[in-house]
DNA sequence: CATAACTCGTTAGCACTGCTAAGCATTCCC
DNA sequence: GGGAATGCTTAGCAGTGCTAACGAGTTATG
């Protein structure tokens, strides 16, 4: 059992203690990238990474976006959506299938990605200049982890 | 500017670029982590947290709790009623400045939090157990930045 | 070849959780 | 004592996740 008042730094040594701070962690500094909006032309943070996805990979369907982002479908459907009536992007045929839906990027949502995106990460680069190199490489370690994780079963 | 198709090694190693990974990766992962609800005697996110906090450091102000969660007071106000309702935590008066709400841990609430944030770590702690050590270490290092990350101004 | 079963995306509706604005009680300061 | 500041609450709204149920298209089976 545990003592009456576990520091951070006790906790952190097993795994469960592991498991529980970067629950709070991630947790945390999510809800605190959320608020990092700016006023004029933002994008939710669902739409960042959809636009981010895009841009990274190409075209995808919807389902390929949902699975990637661990969200069920309709709710993709949803943020598609949207992004679509911003001129973002834009939905097409799949080639053999006609079922399934393709999304692209427009033109003008790679404009608006890139822009939006410098301008989102402002605050977190920010912070991260602050850090010590040795906390930045953690956290470049990190980074790939959490987004593995955040696809296991 | 950056090429037709970064992938995530290449776009990590500036700070913009882990900026925006790290912001990926923790979204998606609060994502995962809030799909691992218990069906009986579940608690949300928010609520562990509080208890959490409460079981590590004690009685603690509605305010207290609120800027450590970054959270604006009227959420914090809703999360504890909440709590109060399932008798987790009771609601007293501050010793001697009669505005403040002080919140304390009910012996139930203890037994709660403990028991069920077993329960909700273990998944994430099984991923973690799946991971290299030097992976684990990783983490370890990185989740303690998060945290402090999200307090940054 | 017809039909049953499955898959993909959508629509409809709900729940949770964050916010701001406004109000009340209390405390602090001149 | 009276006005400003602080702490919490109430009321109402927005964003974003979910499930259930449905239509269209594809695949498998009899």
């Amino acid at each position: 059992m545990v003592s009456d008042m576990p520091t951070t730094e006790a906790v952190v040594r097993t795994d469960a203690g592991l498991a529980a701070e970067l629950r709070v962690g991630v947790m945390r500094l999510r809800r605190r990238l959320a608020l990092e909006r700016h006023p004029e032309n933002d994008l939710s943070l669902g739409q960042m990474a959809v636009l981010g996805l895009l841009l990274r990979r190409g075209e995808m369907t919807i389902g390929q976006l949902a699975r990637l982002e661990r969200v069920q479908p309709p709710s993709m459907t949803r943020t598609v959506s949207c992004l679509e009536e911003l001129g973002h992007v834009v939905r097409g045929p799949h080639e053999t299938d006609g079922r399934v839906v393709v999304v692209a990027l427009t033109e003008r949502g790679r404009e608006v990605v890139l822009a939006d995106r410098s301008r989102r990460d402002a605050w977190l680069a920010v912070q991260l200049a602050h850090l010590t190199p040795d906390e930045r490489a953690a956290l470049r370690r990190a980074a790939p982890i959490l987004d593995r994780l955040s696809q296991a079963d």
